[in-house]
RNA sequence: GGGCGAUUAGCUCAGUUGGCUAGAGCGCCACGUUUACACCGUGGAUGUCGGGGGUUCGAGUCCCUCAUCGCCCA
């Protein structure tokens, strides 16, 4: 027996109830089917480092949004799950722990135990990250749920870099590195932060060399915040138009720290004359402007660090080595002071590059690095968007993408870290050599099986070893490089076999080691779109989740995919994607890369559309991130408003321009007054293991806080985030839920059949006509990924349009038993219809209310054809598999919308004069309206719905109507409205409101009589518009004319 | 330093190729508990569209310039 509905909805029930439904009817299972399109969204894969924030929740609900509305469609869509290891941010995380907790360092466990640590950590992290997902609703096929460090992924990672080793498309190079002395790593761009520290700019000079290499006397100056960088100096540099120094370029000077002899060179793109003494120290191995200088140069290149940060021998003075950098310095100073050549300091604040990781000052590092050479991959990615291949929404952000792209900038892939994939390289022990003679020659004969069988690419002295016809050869006659000295580097890159584990052990038996490195993270999420459906495999589908399988048996037995023996159908179906919905920030990280990598690896691009959305700002327009202490954690919303208010909300940020503000507060966990969140509260930490507070401006009692910086201690009372934007989705869901509880309600003897041509009245056709233009714009902006105008217009239909008006007027039928059951038969259609649109925004309010539409109305699939609307037949088993709706477009109809559009027009009317003249509801007023007989009649069809909106009678309608004495009145474009008020009417008051509007028509037509007096518009503007001026103007003079003349009435002038 | 974007009501944002004296939600004011909904209904007030120039018959919309803010790249 159906029940009623309560008064509100309650969004953690339904949460509860049909996420479960979902996941066992295996709703959300993509499968290449044959004859049904695919849809494929692969997504922008979250770290496994943190929980989840507001940017994940506004990039996953269009995913979803996306995926619920194709999968609506027809299509078999697959929104594809899973996580990155996110190498060195959880390698930091979770070594940081380490220290804190038992002190330990990744030294100090190894390399096997830390990494087996971070498979913990990330572990209990992803379980975190996948359950937040599901708490947004997100129809993922969980079964295919993928990790960056998987066997699946792990494979294509290989057999890439394989490939690409052989295709001579990677080679080691130098690099200057964001060093992390304490993590003892390179970290990239983006883990990388600039802070202003306290520092000094200490003056040195250097004595000039003469010819003899003896000192001049003369001296040059120059600056530095790095003192002891001068021991890694290899040239002192001016700028070539400056006279000062015009007379000694060319000649040396001498480091006085270490004795060592380096030139004064000239280079205008270092020196600026203007800046200080003119001249500027030139260290290569420690400063990205240096080592730029030097390439241009041809300077020498000196590393004075070791990894640690300590000094090393390089700078040829004992002194020195094995000291810290920072001690260092205060000796490098005493020591030029003591030798004559410090001339001052002064204070200065110094821009200084931290490590996010460690939050330790990071120094310019040289190091070996690997590469993949850029050019002819950059170049296919530029062109699969310049050829429109893939195409961006908004289209600027192809311009960010082909910018960074056209540098072309080789790629560096190798990350000094111990977790991640590493890179699949085996090099000679250093020191051991290279074999010679005859060994060298055997060596080269067995290594040349393995290229042969494609289970290695070997190296030689930088040279490719080519095998053809099994007779191996190279571009190098190899002994006499070695011999001669010139080489000492073999490198073999191991593919991905069964005999793997022999052929390394052979290897390693050889004295040849892997390498220590770890690849990029960027590289293996690069393949994403690819390697998670199983590539390179092309002979079998990719496995499935048992787990997530078995969740879904016990309901249906044959959730398997069907197995292909031959090949991979799921790689062929789903490859390649639809779209990739992501943030700005990564376009040149992650898109370019994944582009260029589908190119390489399948021949063919990764997705068809990019679409970047905005980011979310604090309150004061900052990015919010972890570190600010700015982020808020979507559960806690969810918690508040439910999932689906949190949802609708998002999306209706999603615009196409700019980002979007979000004010938070806290909410007293006593009164539930709001507190404002302020910076004060973004920044707090706590102290002494205390953690901070807010206090209520009302109740004046002190809670702990959601915060990103810490946990609230548990079993308190906490103030959970709000924000009162949110209540903009939660409003709405109750609307829609009410507006579903009034139907039901009506619902009773409720039979499936046909609405005739002559039984739909002039609200059924016009909100037909309404919905058919609704449901055409959703698909067309779904399509151009405009989720803020989507969300708009079906908020407006609901709300505006459904509820205001529609199911107003529908009350009287119900109230008929003649025509109730047509009543009940459209509403069932219409609701039914905008749940439907609703799903992919909101899904499990609909569902919900689509399973108590189904207690009521068991029979009841709308169709809207031939004019007629029938229901008939069983809805499906549950919305999200419904299909999207579409109604023909012979249901719009212009002309009905605006007839339509003056019985709004006049029951505002009546309404604004009752709220004037303070006429309470329960008070009938007369109506007579004044108006061509055509209009008229119309009027009089729908007389009943005056009293019914208005509870107002229409007494009478047509030409020759004059103003009844002590009547209000109101004058629309084709009728003017005369209320009669007796007794009540304050005749002033309603000259004064009559002048007033007066006023504003004449406004009105000054503004189109200025226009039309203009020659040059009238000529020059398009004829329609010109045409459309002068129907508005006359529309506005006859009505200025009726107010003319009810003023008159009134007695006035 | 280069690029991209933003600046519209008290707040948060819309405003398709230039064409109705600029709209929404929240907030505000007045009235209202009418058998879907007070997370509601009805009515109302609110703008030098960042400043300055220009193009045009016509500019929130196009161009130039200045200011402020944000992001990306170096």
């Amino acid at each position: 027996m159906p029940t009623e509905l309560p008064k509100q909805y309650d969004p953690q029930s339904a949460q509860a109830r049909w996420y479960p439904f979902w996941e066992q009817h295996g709703f959300f299972n993509a499968d290449p089917e044959p004859g049904k399109p695919t849809h494929t969204i692969m997504i922008p894969l979250p770290n496994v480092t943190g929980a989840l924030h507001m940017g994940h929740a506004l990039n996953g609900t269009l995913q979803d949004l996306i995926t619920r509305w194709k999968r609506m469609q027809g299509f078999s869509a697959l929104w594809m799950p899973g996580t990155d290891h996110a190498g060195i941010a959880t390698q930091a995380v979770v070594e940081r722990r380490m220290r804190e907790e038992e002190g330990l360092t990744r030294h100090d466990v190894g390399r096997e135990e830390l990494v087996e640590r971070i498979w913990k950590w990330k572990d209990e992290y992803e379980k975190r990250i996948l359950s937040q997902m599901k708490q947004m609703g997100a129809s993922c096929d969980w079964r295919r749920t993928r990790f960056t460090l998987d066997e699946l992924c792990s494979k294509a990672v290989r057999r890439t870099f394989f490939k690409l080793f052989k295709d001579n498309l990677i080679y080691r190079g130098k690099r200057l590195v964001n060093w992390d002395t304490f993590l003892q790593t390179a970290v990239a761009n983006d883990e990388v932060y600039e802070e202003e520290v306290d520092g000094h700019f200490w003056t040195f000079n250097y004595p000039v060399l003469g010819d003899d290499g003896q000192p001049t006397g003369a001296k040059i100056s120059f600056s530095t915040t790095r003192p002891e960088t001068m021991l890694g100096d290899t040239a002192v540099c001016v700028h070539p138009s400056d006279d000062r120094y015009k007379d000694i370029i060319g000649k040396n000077v001498q480091v006085p720290l270490n004795g060592r002899a380096i030139p004064i060179i000239a280079d205008a793109l270092l020196a600026d004359p203007e800046k200080g003494t003119g001249a500027v120290k030139v260290t290569p191995a420690h400063d990205p402007n240096d080592y730029a200088c030097g390439q241009r140069n041809n300077l020498g290149i000196i590393n004075i660090l070791n990894p640690d940060g300590t000094v090393n021998d390089a700078v040829e003075n004992d002194k020195y080595v094995g000291k810290d950098r920072y001690e260092v310095r205060k000796l490098v100073i005493a020591d030029m002071d003591a030798l004559g050549h410090y001339e001052g300091v002064e204070d200065r604040k110094i821009p200084i590059k931290h490590s996010d990781r460690s939050k330790s000052p990071v120094e310019p590092y040289l190091s070996d690095q690997w590469f993949v050479k850029m050019d002819t991959l950059a170049q296919s990615a530029m062109d699969a968007v310049d050829d429109g291949r893939v195409k961006f929404f908004p289209n600027r952000y192809a311009k960010t993408y082909l910018d960074w792209l056209g540098e072309k900038r080789d790629w560096c892939i190798s990350r000094q870290l111990w977790w991640g994939h590493r890179i699949p390289v085996w090099r000679l022990r250093e020191g051991d050599g290279i074999p010679l003679g005859r060994e060298l020659g055997l060596w080269l004969e067995t290594a040349a099986q393995l290229v042969e069988s494609d289970q290695a690419a070997v190296f030689v002295c930088g040279t490719l070893l080519e095998v053809t016809d099994s007779k191996w050869s190279l571009a190098i006659d190899v002994e006499e490089e070695v011999e001669g000295d010139e080489c000492d580097d073999i490198l073999v890159c191991v593919n991905s076999s069964e005999d793997e584990e022999t052929i390394v052990g052979l290897l390693e038996a050889a004295g040849f080691e892997q390498d220590p490195d770890v690849l990029d993270t960027w590289f293996s999420s690069a393949l994403w779109p690819h390697a998670t459906l199983g590539w390179p495999d092309e002979a079998q589908n990719p496995p499935l989740d048992e787990t997530e399988v078995a969740k879904q048996t016990e309901l249906n037995q044959e959730t398997d995919a069907p197995r292909s023996p031959e090949t991979n159908e799921v790689l062929d179906a789903f490859y390649p994607g639809s779209v990739l919905i992501t943030s700005r920030d990564i376009i040149t990280l992650w898109v370019a890369r994944m582009v260029l990598t589908g190119l390489y690896n399948m021949g063919d691009i990764p997705f068809g559309h990019v679409h970047v959305h905005p980011k979310i700002l604090d309150g004061y327009g900052q990015t919010m991130s972890k570190s600010k202490g700015n982020g808020v954690n979507p559960l806690d919303l969810i918690e508040k408003y439910g999932t689906d208010a949190i949802r609708f909300t998002i999306a209706s940020f999603a615009g196409e321009t700019q980002d979007v503000r979000l004010p938070i507060g806290y909410e007293c966990p006593h009164c539930e007054t709001v507190i404002p969140q302020t910076v004060k509260h973004q920044n707090a930490k706590p102290v002494d293991g205390k953690k901070p507070t807010v206090k209520c401006s009302k109740c004046n009692k002190e809670s702990q806080f959601s915060s990103a910086n810490f946990d609230p201690d548990e079993g308190v009372a906490v103030a959970r985030t709000v924000s009162e934007r949110f209540e903009y989705g939660r409003n709405f869901c109750n609307k829609l839920w009410n507006a579903s509880r009034f139907a039901m309600m009506n619902l009773e003897g409720y039979t499936p059949g046909e609405v005739g041509e002559d039984d739909l009245t002039l609200e059924d056709r016009w909100i037909l006509s309404r919905l058919s233009r609704v449901t055409a714009e959703m698909t067309e902006l779904l399509g151009r990924y405009q989720f803020d105008a989507a969300t708009r217009i079906l908020r407006d239909f609901t709300w505006s349009e459904f509820c205001d008006w529609y199911v107003e007027m529908l009350k009287p039928r119900f109230r008929d038993d003649a025509l109730r059951p047509a009543a009940q038969r459209m509403l069932v259609s219409v609701l039914d219809t905008l749940l439907r649109l609703l799903q992919p925004f909101t899904p499990f309010i609909c569902e919900e209310l689509w399973q108590r539409l189904g207690e009521f109305a068991p029979d009841r699939n709308p169709v809207f054809s031939n004019k007629r609307v029938s229901t008939e037949g069983t809805p499906a088993e549950s919305i999200m598999i419904a299909t999207w709706p579409e109604l023909s477009i012979d249901w719009q109809d212009a002309e009905l919308e605006s007839r339509f559009g003056r019985l709004q027009e006049t029951v505002a009317a009546l309404r604004n004069i009752r709220a004037q003249y303070s006429i309470g509801p329960k008070t009938g007023i007369d109506i007579h309206v004044h108006c061509a007989a055509e209009i008229a009649d119309d009027l009089k069809q729908v007389a009943s719905q005056f009293d019914n909106l208005a509870k107002a009678t229409l007494i009478t309608a047509g030409p020759d109507i004059k103003r009844p004495p002590a009547s209000a009145g109101f004058t629309l474009a084709d009728c003017d409205g005369f209320i009669p008020l007796e007794g009540i009417i304050d005749l002033e008051a309603e000259r004064a409101r009559q002048q007033e509007e007066g006023d504003k028509v004449r406004g009105h037509i000054a503004g189109h009589e200025k226009k039309l007096a203009n020659e040059n518009f009238v000529s020059r503007a398009p004829a329609e518009v010109v045409a459309d001026v002068r129907a508005t103007l006359d529309g506005l003079k006859n009505k200025l004319a009726a107010i003319d003349s009810m003023i008159a009435d009134l007695g006035g002038d």
